[in-house]
DNA sequence: GGATCTCTTGATACCTAGTCTCATGGTTCC
DNA sequence: GGAACCATGAGACTAGGTATCAAGAGATCC
């Protein structure tokens, strides 16, 4: 994945620094949705020297080639996922804050109906769906 | 509309006093979403000398009751829209920015086939589409 | 009406997440 | 190597919101 970052990265046409390569990295080893400060805490750890713009700076960059998405959690926080560029809805697991990819699972059909009942023409959509994923499930 | 949002407060148990029964007339002034600020403004304007933390504690609770929502602008903004309690999903035009309120329109359907193909158990979704109003489809 | 208790208020300080600016330092290209 | 161009970290700034607190309504009891 970090591999998928620096090639999108590079696709884009800005460059593979230093402070991009490691802070992709980091965003690998990342589970579940994570925080511009998370990251930022990681990044800290390891003395690495990274500035907090530099942060916000990458995922941004990433989530303008749709490798990271910013989502609004229930409670109000914001939270970055990693995504494929592909795929635009996810499912959120409010216990542990792990993530998937559901792909449109009919939402189309549903954005339509809404275009017709209240006449707007519909140009994006957001689904975000929240629950227990498979693990926290079993571990009751 | 600020009928309806004075007796939630009341059925809330919670104070009718001035303060808030100004805000809620501010809000039912506007249109289509607005922010903390915006109403801040409204009443800075008519020099009613409400305090920024009351406009935001105003917000919560009618939010609490379902008559006010705040949702997350695609532009990364955000901002509260008038609500009915009983709907959960809005329409918003990314030129003016009225809101409607759509029901599910197959929502559940939709939820249910991420559920059954993740192995989420899904307690929460939230639904939001952007486009052009009628309004603004006309005026070209 | 007055005494009292509780809730609400506005001011102010504080906070988190994010953006802007800018001087410095790496990269690319020739 | 040198010139041009990014990208960087530091730090100031902003938006949106929360916490604290002393003072001011509003409700309750007499
Ligand atoms: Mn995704
Ligand atoms: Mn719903
Ligand atoms: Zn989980
Ligand atoms: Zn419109």
């Amino acid at each position: 994945m970090t591999e998928e970052m620096l090639d999108a990265l590079d696709r884009a046409g800005v460059r593979l620094t230093g402070p991009r390569r490691k802070l992709a990295a980091l965003i690998e080893r990342r589970e579940g949705h994570f925080t511009a400060a998370d990251l930022l805490k990681d990044a800290g750890r390891r003395r690495m020297g990274i500035g907090r713009a530099t942060v916000f700076r990458l995922l941004e960059l990433l989530s303008e080639q749709g490798l990271v998405e910013r989502i609004d959690l229930p409670d109000g926080t914001h939270a970055y996922i990693p995504c494929e560029p592909t795929h635009h809805h996810h499912l959120v697991c409010l216990n542990c804050g792990a993530t998937t990819d559901v792909d449109d699972c009919g939402i189309e059909a549903v954005t339509r109906e809404a275009a017709r009942r209240s006449g707007f023409k519909i140009e994006q959509h957001r689904l975000e769906l929240f629950g227990r994923c498979p693990d926290c499930r079993s571990a009751n």
